[in-house]
DNA sequence: CCGTGTCAAGAGCGCCGCTCTCGATTGCGT
DNA sequence: ACGCAATCGAGAGCGGCGCTCTTGACACGG
């Protein structure tokens, strides 16, 4: 709630830096992004522009949690609870995909290597599991609904409690086998957009959406979806 | 075959260039790769450097094909043609992971998001593709070993033609679909790697050894080795 | 031994992130 | 209503960056 003259301005130009900011994402990515252009197209003197990002870095995780919580609602809008599982987790990986290549350099700032010297910026967690977490939904409500195999029995890995939480939850048929392979289709689901997107696979399929598909299939297959 | 000593010490401060920018990716990522640091600890004066590699981006490319050679050499050399499909699947996965934990920032120069205004030159294809090659003939050998299931008949996706010739060559039991799962493996297993370098499984699982081991072993089921 | 081509060095251009200082403006508490 | 403190934009400046151009020294093939 800005009520004051000045509140309402800080967060209209902090507003508009971060827009600026990723324009110039999609040109020049995120090792090119540079405050002073910022400041520029802005009309400020780059000095200025520390008034509200205190570094680059900072502009960065701003952009960083932004993106994780377009894809993170992107993800949980596209999410039909009523509908059959498999259906759930392919829809789900197709809004993901989309978004993805809507937004290229920000999945790259999302996935791609980490950028400089590297932060650990713990408060991005939260917004960076929400995609995860709608996977996980899918795999536990299939569960719950019994639409999931048996549990095999033979587990050799053990998943933290607090990612088997976010996995779906308890139930018979998740032990930490499945929630592994949970993992493993969620990483693979991020491994085949950025080999798309960064072009390992430019030239080895004719159709891209085709692919996709029948690649996340065989993961949801994988998952007894 | 350097003979003059002019020819010989070009070569030798070349190398050294790229030994010590290697270094320097090591610490500072591959944004952060100056030449003027490459310079300055090799003792020359940084307009020195240009007569060895005409702008930075050239010295990134160098480093770009070193790395993936290396990978693939590794790769290469952990395949053992006489095991069994599923073993040879996943030694080469191995070999791929440890290469990639001990050389973090190469392989993030390799598979992360792709430097920014950073055309990728035709010429890194061939040394790009020799890791997916050994997994291809792992794939390849399997079915004409007679271990690997029919191909179901079903396709709904068309692989390029030179990336099936890669991806084991041709067979009655590798049909698009099958190979389509063999693109798919390939980029879950640089996916997981990938997630596991980047820091987006970290707190997920408690031994990260097993949870590869297993990982890769649902995709060489995925792949019926 | 001499002309040619290669080399390291230096100066310089425009960019970058970031800091500090200095007036101007705003708004809160009195 | 007013004065003081917080906030703001501007400007100058620091060191570092990629890259270019020029200069003088050196090696080498003829």
């Amino acid at each position: 709630m800005p009520t004051t003259a000045r509140e309402r301005a800080r967060a209209e130009i902090t507003a508009e830096i971060t827009d600026l900011a990723r324009a110039q994402l999609a040109t020049v990515g995120a090792a090119g992004l540079s405050l002073r252009a910022v400041a520029r197209e802005l009309g400020m003197v780059s000095s200025a522009v520390y008034r509200y990002f205190p570094s680059r870095d900072d502009l960065l995780t701003r952009l960083i949690l932004d993106g994780y919580d377009a894809l993170g609602a992107t993800a949980e809008e596209a999410d039909d609870p009523t509908a059959a599982p498999a259906e759930r987790w392919l829809t789900v990986c197709r809004a993901v995909r989309r978004w993805a290549l809507a937004h290229p350099h920000e999945y790259a700032l999302l996935y791609g290597s980490p950028v400089p010297g590297y932060r650990a910026p713990q408060d991005t967690v939260p917004a960076a599991i929400r995609v995860g977490a709608v996977l996980g939904r899918v795999l536990g409500d299939a569960a719950r609904a019994g639409q999931l195999p048996a549990a095999s029995g033979v587990v050799t890995v053990t998943i933290s409690e607090a990612t088997a939480e976010v996995l779906g939850g308890e139930h018979p048929a998740l032990d930490d086998t499945v929630r592994a392979r949970g993992l493993l289709a969620w990483s693979s689901l991020f491994g085949t957009i950025s080999f798309e997107l960064f072009g390992h696979f430019t030239g080895a399929v004719t159709d891209a959406d085709a692919f996709f598909d029948a690649a996340m299939r065989d993961l949801a297959g994988l998952l007894g979806l």
